[in-house]
DNA sequence: GTTAGCACTCCTTTTGGATGAGTGCTAATA
DNA sequence: TATTAGCACTCATCCAAAAGGAGTGCTAAC
């Protein structure tokens, strides 16, 4: 037995209308909110086998069918039809550019959940910072001084050395001239023990100084690994039955305060590098455990300098998926012309 | 009639066991659970003295009673005694003191979430940043300059401008000594309008650099106002029946997820300079409308540099409150000796 | 191949009684 | 006068049984 077009037809009325309502859906149901001209009796037979083929399940006998995961995974891949509806209050919303790149994001996430009712995230661009582009030492006060890096993408890092037995002008300038002739446009894997030993000695009795310099590069590389990620909405999970029993709540709502959980969602969204960038996780697909009960919904934003980040809708299995990925497409287009017009 | 000496330990009583169970609970309880040696029929006489006092409200007729908010108040006020029980478990996570207050202050909360089984916030400290302490223009590569900018308690501010058509050294360090000449030391409230004109005058076609500059100030002001709140355990409100129905439970992770709510809670809570530090909310009195159904006890820390926070932990009003305000006390002392330390 | 009809399943809701915790009141007691 | 025992009463909760209803599978007829 194979997938014919009336059993497509069918599925595909399954889902849109356990989509609308979050019921079980009957046979009669289908029979007459379908142009199909069927009865109960027959649509009851196709249903029997759609569930042999494994896409509907029925949550008890004489109940209605709901779809499997393996049933939404066919309707997400075969029968989404490409969906253009403008958003119109996003791009309204979005219009007035934030400089900064923090406020937007939030800005973004916010607006996501909004619009959607489902929970939302976005991980900032993870931006190349492999290379250091210049140091710089200044004096705050007698006893302070400011180390300012920054590293191959703008990247800066600001970093406040005390110095208790005082700098004078033409030791930090030469501590400054040190530091730049060495390290400057270095990749950070050629800063090695050889090099580290060689600026401490050309340092001095300062090369504490240079120590510590050297610490707060490295640290700079170290927060490229774990990376912001905002979150919007979470609550919207309440809006569905089926997802706001106390457990499954409290795991959801977990995930989502601990936002390192949500990493692992980036991660797996940034490796794979399919088609268009949208991604869809059903149930059990998702990377994230606690979420084994929802649909997630992914995509890669690119801004320019190629830097990457991800998005992410996180709803119930019954989630609007037509509605969702139009969504992101129009959220992605908007992104980039924000970019441009910059 | 007015309180006397056995009703309020027939009060705390009830309290005791309430907190315990979340049960409402009744007379005979009370009777065999607490050395008074009274039955059953007197402490319902006494009972309905307390109900009409105002201390303890039925849920409904037969059932047992529960404190009315009013009844949690006078037991924090007046029956609380000190507790100093050391809290070693956190002692030893906080010890390996984190270099980076984003990362001290998520820390903090997490452990504080996870030992009190509450939900949990802390506001980063609020830094005085009246005063620009030095400027600088740093060449970044042809067409980006980058400026740093030092406000008073090393409160730090990078900012990339672009120059089209190019800078050369000799404007650069200029225009470094102009604005700092100008601005080192300078309260904010003096950068008026002649001084920002007479400042663009002598920076002659360079004069848009300087307005950037001083856009950035503006920028490290407004920063201030909206601080950075962070969360933890909001899923610990699932632990608690009475607060995890779907309403309630929405309205509050909202408010949690939404961090800018919560700053009603910080401006209060600085804003009263009372006694311990400590404050607990019952009920009704909180500044946040969505924890209505809560108690809410916050603190304020103080960094040196009168750096000055505030830590809040959200619960059911049934909350352990000796156990909190101990955790809470001890907590201070070892954010005090972790900044003695520094 | 399609459909009408029917028996059957099983979830859900309703109902009503039993249970029990707890109260308020009254009368007896110390 | 304060305390207590006793009793009628209330009301949430539990349980089982019944009713209702949605939906199915199967069979026989078209």
């Amino acid at each position: 037995m194979q997938l014919d077009e009336r059993k497509k037809k069918i599925l595909q009325a399954i889902i849109r209308n356990y989509l609308e309502t979050g019921e079980p859906v009957g046979s009669r149901t289908i029979s007459k909110y379908t142009d199909l001209n069927l009865s109960s009796a027959t649509i009851r037979n196709e249903m029997a086998d759609l569930e042999e083929l494994g896409y509907i399940v029925q949550p008890h006998t004489s109940a209605g069918r709901i779809p499997s995961d393996q049933g939404y995974r066919l309707y997400v891949d075969t029968m989404l039809e490409e969906r253009e509806k403008e958003v119109e209050e996003m791009k309204g919303m979005l219009l007035e550019r934030e400089d900064k790149m923090e406020a937007l994001l939030k800005q973004v996430v916010r607006v996501l959940a909004q619009s959607t009712n489902y929970a939302t995230m976005i991980s900032a661009p993870q931006i190349q910072r492999n290379k250091i582009k210049f140091i710089q030492l200044s004096r705050v006060d007698m006893g302070q001084i400011l180390a300012v890096i920054v590293m191959e993408g703008n990247v800066i890092k600001n970093h406040v050395l005390h110095v208790p037995e005082g700098l004078d002008d033409e030791t930090l300038l030469k501590l400054n001239m040190l530091l730049n002739t060495h390290l400057n446009g270095l990749p950070i894997e050629q800063i090695n023990l050889g090099l580290i030993a060689a600026l401490k000695q050309q340092a001095g009795i300062h090369e504490a100084i240079v120590g510590e310099v050297l610490d707060a590069v490295a640290e700079v590389i170290r927060e490229a690994d774990d990376l912001e990620i905002y979150t919007s909405g979470a609550n919207n999970i309440f809006k569905y039955p089926e997802l706001s029993d106390n457990v499954k709540a409290s795991e959801l709502i977990g995930a989502f305060e601990e936002k390192q959980a949500l990493s692992a969602l980036v991660q797996e969204t940034l490796a794979d590098e399919s088609n268009t960038g949208i991604q869809v996780y059903i149930g059990n697909e998702s990377p994230i455990q606690n979420m084994k009960d929802c649909s997630v919904v992914t995509a890669t934003y690119e801004l320019d300098e190629g830097m990457k980040g991800t998005i992410g809708i996180i709803g119930p299995k019954r989630m609007d998926y037509d509605k969702v990925i139009g969504t992101l497409k129009t959220l992605m287009h908007q992104l980039d012309d924000l970019y441009k017009r910059k």
